[in-house]
DNA sequence: TCTGGGGTCCTAGGACCC
DNA sequence: TCTGGGGTCCTAGGACCC
């Protein structure tokens, strides 16, 4: 008999907040609530603690609302560099048990112990394993899944939050799925539940009487195979293989709405130094750029171009970010959100194409390459037009 | 209470070419 | 003079996730 596949995935509990009450021993046990402080206009709640949850706290609540839920809580900005390092502590303890790390974010991993077992024994075991050492080495804990496929491991992470454990048997993934309630079904949020009730669905079991046919008709295609598939524990691929496009983009939501083109082609100066030193950070760089613009309204539009060579300096970034907004803005009305991205991105920087084509953009990207070595040597200095810095001392 | 920021993937329609 | 069907690329919008 063929030997099944066995997956874990591990997710670390609560993470910033954890992080936080880790570093600050006198957070231990309050309500940690890691985010926008609650003076903060706009802003939300990224991780709480399971203290601050009982009040009834969760990610991507406005903060301002978790302060009237939990108004003792501990509120804190977040740390993010710190958060990476702790991250890259366990996914380093992962990869001691499995060549197949997948990390899916700062906090979450699939690690593939098909074919483990002579090595380190039952995956359960493995599990087990993992749970003590994250904690005796980084003082974290977390829940992890166990099953055949990644969809239904992934679930099962889920299912006895924080620090928990829970296995789906090899021929248990059907009942499994079919012993939860529709809002487990990862991959169809709220919007897609809203139109599985409106025709009729209610529950797992409901969606797995539907014939494939039915589903597709409703859903298309896509979503209609994933559903299928997803109440069968059946995994869909949705994990599988590497990304296919790559971006790098930057928005910023504004306090106040803007309407002045001046501060809002200054705010898209900002994100274009944001974007562009990224994109040398990374090594990469791309010939499509999008804009973004949500207006006070919350509606978001978004204008995009395909340029003919890739993006050659940060102000090159500017002027074509700043063609496309005027290509799309809705001049007079209240902008909320700016964002740019570059799409499509491959690796390397092309240096050849600018010697074919050098229109004094040599020099610039020239200058702009030694600034963000000199950024990388003093992460303290701050480098930006002068346009930008009379903006903060407006 | 009024809604962050950084991503990936899918779809539908249009342009263009053969 | 009118027209089919397929492939590819691009764009805008939307859903979803952490």
């Amino acid at each position: 008999m063929m030997k099944k596949n066995s997956f874990l995935h591990v997710d670390l509990d609560a993470f910033f907040a954890s992080v936080e009450q880790l570093d600050n021993p006198q957070y231990k046990g309050k309500p940690v609530i890691v985010g926008g402080l609650p003076g903060d206009r706009r802003s939300v709640v990224s991780t709480c603690s399971y203290e601050a949850r009982r009040y009834g706290v969760h990610s991507a609540m406005p903060t301002a609302k978790a302060k009237q839920l939990c108004p003792n809580g501990i509120f804190l900005r977040g740390r993010m560099k710190r958060y990476h390092e702790k991250s890259y502590e366990v996914m380093s303890i992962f990869r001691d048990f499995s060549p197949d790390v997948q990390q899916m974010s700062v906090d979450e991993a699939f690690i593939d112990l098909t074919g483990t077992e002579k090595l380190f024994g039952l995956p359960e075991n493995t599990a087990f394993e993992i749970k003590r050492r994250v904690k005796k080495e980084t003082g974290l804990t977390v829940s992890v899944g166990l099953a055949t496929n990644r969809y239904v491991a992934k679930i099962a992470s889920g299912i006895s939050k924080p620090d928990g454990f829970f296995q789906v048997k090899d021929g248990d993934e059907e009942a499994f799925m079919l012993s939860l309630p529709l809002d487990k079904l990862w991959g169809a949020g709220s919007k897609t539940r809203q139109r599985l009730n409106s025709c009729g669905f209610y529950t797992m079991k409901d969606v797995h009487n539907a014939p494939l046919s039915t589903l597709s008709t409703l859903f298309g295609t896509h979503t209609g195979n994933f559903l299928y598939n997803a109440v069968r524990g059946i995994d869909s691929d949705l994990f599988e293989g590497e990304a296919k496009s790559h971006s790098i983009s930057a928005e910023q939501t504004f306090p106040f709405d803007l309407t002045d083109i001046y501060i809002i082609e200054t705010e898209l100066l900002e994100l274009s130094y944001d974007v562009f030193f990224r994109l040398l950070k990374e090594n990469c760089n791309g010939k499509t750029v999008q804009v973004k613009i949500r207006y006070d309204d919350f509606s978001t539009v978004t204008v995009s171009g395909t340029y003919p060579r890739n993006i050659a300096t940060s102000d090159d970034l500017f002027e074509k970010s700043c063609a496309l907004l005027r290509k799309k803005y809705e001049f007079g009305r209240g902008i909320r959100l700016l964002g740019i991205a570059v799409q499509n991105l491959e690796n390397g920087m092309d240096d050849a194409q600018y010697e074919l084509f050098d229109f004094g953009e040599g020099k610039k990207k020239a200058v702009e390459k030694a600034l963000y070595s000199m950024q990388k040597k003093d992460s303290s200095l701050y480098v930006r037009k002068a346009r930008n810095f009379i903006k903060k001392h407006d």
